[in-house]
DNA sequence: TTAGGGTTAG
């Protein structure tokens, strides 16, 4: 039944809704002179407007022209109404529409029109102009309720969608198929578990069931996403007629939780069923076989992508470069990158994101500039891989540049790039940056705490470590795995032994985490450290845990208080789990040198090179005016080295002044005296400190050090005293941790180097002596 | 006139 609403709508009326229709027209076809009229406009030609519109313009005006005269029905107009509403959807005009809806409103004619409407509102991507039409008329039929469902989903408004879905049976509407296809989607994106399955429940109770293939699709996908695979997998086991989109629904959700081996059954089942893969399913595909490092699997799909002539999709293509990278072929990852022709965001983004990953940072950076002369917009993903390739090389240089461009975009406030702030800032030592970066964050999770626990970590600051992570209670986040290693970790690298075993007994106790051989390896190594070696070894065994680094990091901790018997014991456990592990074997040569067992030590040498095992030669890099130099022991290789040199010799006699004794202990060669003590002049990090002073006499900046092993005790020392003679902070960052020498003292507090026997070792008596010196030295008051 | 699945990060 259809209803006029008012009285304006009879012939008397026609005359000045013409010329209103006129105006519209008119305004529509801009370049129209005003003074035109119907029969003109049949033969004008347009300017701006495509000839395909004009035509139909005026072929709706001349047939509503004619009704005009002959006495228009109500059909007529109402089909006239309509034929206007469809060009303006063909043409995406808004106001179009909406002065078509005012001219109707006038005539009474709005709402037998309504669905009209609020389809072409929706078609033209208005859902606000489409819900004011959906909420005034009063007959709204099925698909205008579906469509504003489907539309507010779209639009990423879910909860309206779900708003109009449960107003529907109160409205006297029955949801159908086309609602519940699109409606489940939107309580997946709300994680509304409950809600989803009692719509289930509902469908059910209406008949509309996994008969459709849609709706079945849908609830696939919804239980997927909620991780409910068993109820994902019975629904689809229901459906008659799967199609390609279920089995994809089902794949994805397999391989979103980590059962990739799943997915791909599935998939082998659907070719079996003779169901034709798309772009949709092989790139969903490709992501399992990389999540597998499946690489024959990966080059079948990369076959069937070439076979099935999708190559040039984009998707497909991004798939397969992640799928390469992922199973380490960054070369082949490459290729596919190259065959790109404009490659979008998610594309750069991907192959940024596969080199950092396999360790060719440099790449990466080379590419992401490429990607902004390309004008192609970075996003958070883009920002926060190159920021973990500056951590990666500790370019504090290049970070600052990236975290000026993430200032640039606004994206300091979002969680995964400050995450990636601030562990960047972390590895850079500059903890502070990092710590304000961390305040600034919009919104803080268990990630980005994390991070800075990490930070600290890294750099020494232990209390403040555990302040944090203390804190974490106050905000309602709970501690993960990552964040009780962060804290372990911390405690390690201040040495505070008694917090570190009361948080390791908390976790223990917490009963919801599960403690991983990291953990105990933490745990280990904080223990043997302190010199509680009995305790660690005795930790490990009452573990059972089979695992080399947890061995060797006891090992470590038999070097640094050179208990042999227990060494040489631990060591036969580290050759059993890796036998060619060329690490153990240093180690050991290393604790029979401190000990000065050189027999020994000639003994494990030679041992080490039958088995063609080599020490890695100790490096260190500094990053001197954005360029990067590297030092090896000994080596004067430097086309500076004169000046080096020089400047080295200087130090040194500055230093000695100051109290600096060199510690021939560090020397782990049979050398006289003399010899010893010329060989720790000239180890990598001292080269590299006389380096950047030599390079930047007069300026006051930091200098960075970089080292793959750890510092030497010996240059440990001597860098405390380089910082207070020459008034610079060193930062070294070595294999393990940070060290920030400021006036004299270091953020580690020499933790590090500070053994815990009950006897006072050469290191306190020189930590004390420095003290002494220091206090002489500083002016009082 | 209305409907379902995919690619990149800590």
């Amino acid at each position: 039944m259809i209803h006029y609403v008012g009285s304006g709508h009879g012939l008397s009326s026609l005359a000045p809704c013409q010329k209103e229709m006129q105006r519209c027209l008119l305004e529509r076809t801009v370049g129209f002179p005003e003074n035109l009229n119907w029969f003109t406009i049949q033969h004008a030609k347009p300017r701006p407007i495509p000839p395909s519109i004009v035509k139909s313009f005026t072929c709706a005006a001349k047939s509503f022209f004619a009704t005009a005269h002959n006495g228009a029905s109500f059909s007529e107009s109402l089909q006239l109404y309509s034929s206007l509403i469809q060009q303006c959807i063909g043409i995406k005009s808004i106001t179009d529409i909406t002065k078509i809806q005012s001219h109707a409103l006038k005539r009474g004619f709005h709402h037998s029109l309504g669905n009209k409407l609020i389809d072409a509102y929706l078609k033209c991507g208005s859902v606000v102009y489409a819900r004011k039409v959906f909420d005034e008329v009063p007959h709204r039929h099925i698909v205008a309720w579906n469509s504003m469902i489907a539309s507010y989903i779209r639009n990423g408004r879910s909860k309206e969608a779900i708003d109009i879905y449960q107003r529907m049976v109160p409205d006297g509407i029955l949801p159908d198929e086309f609602t519940f296809s699109s409606v489940f989607k939107a309580f997946s994106d709300l994680g509304l578990v409950h809600e989803g399955q009692r719509a289930h429940g509902q469908s059910v109770v209406l008949g509309v069931g996994v008969s459709n293939v849609f709706v079945g699709s849908a609830l696939v996908d919804m239980y997927a996403k909620f991780g409910k695979m068993r109820d994902a997998r019975l629904v689809s086991d229901q459906v008659v007629g799967k199609d390609v989109v279920l089995f994809t629904a089902l794949i994805v959700g397999y391989s979103h939780h980590g059962e990739d081996g799943e997915s791909l059954q599935v998939f082998r089942n659907m070719t079996k069923k003779g169901i034709e893969a798309n772009e949709y399913t092989l790139s969903s595909v490709l992501v399992c076989c990389g999540n597998l490092e499946d690489l024959t699997s990966g080059r079948l799909i990369h076959g069937l992508i070439v076979k099935a002539g999708l190559e040039s999709a984009v998707a497909s293509q991004t798939s397969l470069l992640t799928m390469y990278y992922r199973c380490g072929l960054v070369d082949d990852s490459l290729k596919v990158f190259k065959q790109f022709i404009n490659p979008n965001q998610v594309t750069w983004t991907s192959v940024i994101v596969g080199l950092v990953q396999n360790g060719r940072e440099e790449i990466a950076l080379l590419k992401f500039r490429q990607m902004l002369r390309s004008s192609i917009t970075p996003n958070s993903f883009t920002l926060s891989s190159v920021l973990r390739a500056c951590s990666s090389l500790a370019m504090l240089e290049q970070g600052k540049q990236i975290h000026a461009i993430v200032m640039k975009f606004g994206l300091d406030i979002d969680k995964y790039v400050g995450a990636a702030l601030i562990d960047f800032y972390g590895k850079c030592g500059s903890t502070e940056i990092a710590r304000s970066v961390f305040n600034g964050l919009l919104e803080v999770d268990v990630v980005s705490v994390n991070s800075m626990i990490y930070s600290y970590a890294q750099n020494g600051f232990g209390h403040e470590a555990l302040q944090l992570f203390s804190g974490m209670k106050d905000t309602g986040l709970e501690p993960n795995n990552v964040t009780w290693l962060g804290v372990l970790s911390a405690c390690n690298n201040a040495g505070l032994l008694e917090e570190g075993c009361h948080i390791f007994s908390s976790a223990r106790n917490s009963g919801n985490i599960e403690l991983t051989k990291d953990h105990y390896a933490c745990m280990v190594d904080l223990l043997g450290r302190a010199g509680r070696l009995k305790e660690a070894e005795m930790l490990i065994n009452q573990v059972n845990i089979s695992d080399v680094v947890i061995w060797r990091t006891l090992l470590s901790a038999c070097r640094i208080h050179g208990d042999v018997e227990m060494a040489k014991r631990v060591m036969n456990r580290v050759i059993d789990l890796a036998p060619e592990d060329g690490g153990t074997h240093v180690l050991l040569s290393n604790l029979y040198a401190s000990t000065g067992n050189w027999s020994k030590v000639i003994e494990m040498k030679s041992a080490m090179r039958e088995m063609r095992l080599k020490k890695n030669p100790a490096m260190s890099w500094v990053d001197v005016e954005r360029e990067i130099h590297t030092f090896m022991a000994g080596d004067w290789s430097h086309p500076n080295f004169r000046d080096i040199r020089e400047k080295l010799e200087e130090l040194i006699e500055k230093v000695k002044e100051l109290g600096y004794v060199p510690d021939t202990r560090f020397v782990l060669q049979d050398l006289d005296e003399e010899k010893k003590i010329r060989s720790l002049y000239y180890h990598s990090e001292k080269l590299a400190v006389a380096f950047a002073l030599w390079r930047s006499n007069y300026k006051n900046t930091t200098i960075r050090i970089l080292k793959n092993l750890r510092v030497c005790g010996d240059c440990h020392t001597w860098m405390k005293f380089v910082s207070k003679i020459v008034g610079r902070d060193i930062i070294a960052r070595d294999v393990k941790r940070f060290h920030h020498f400021r006036n004299g003292l270091c953020s580690c507090g020499d933790y590090c180097w500070k053994s815990c026997s009950n006897s006072i070792s050469p290191w306190e008596l020189e930590a004390a002596r420095l003290v002494i010196r220091l206090l002489l030295w500083q002016p009082c008051g």
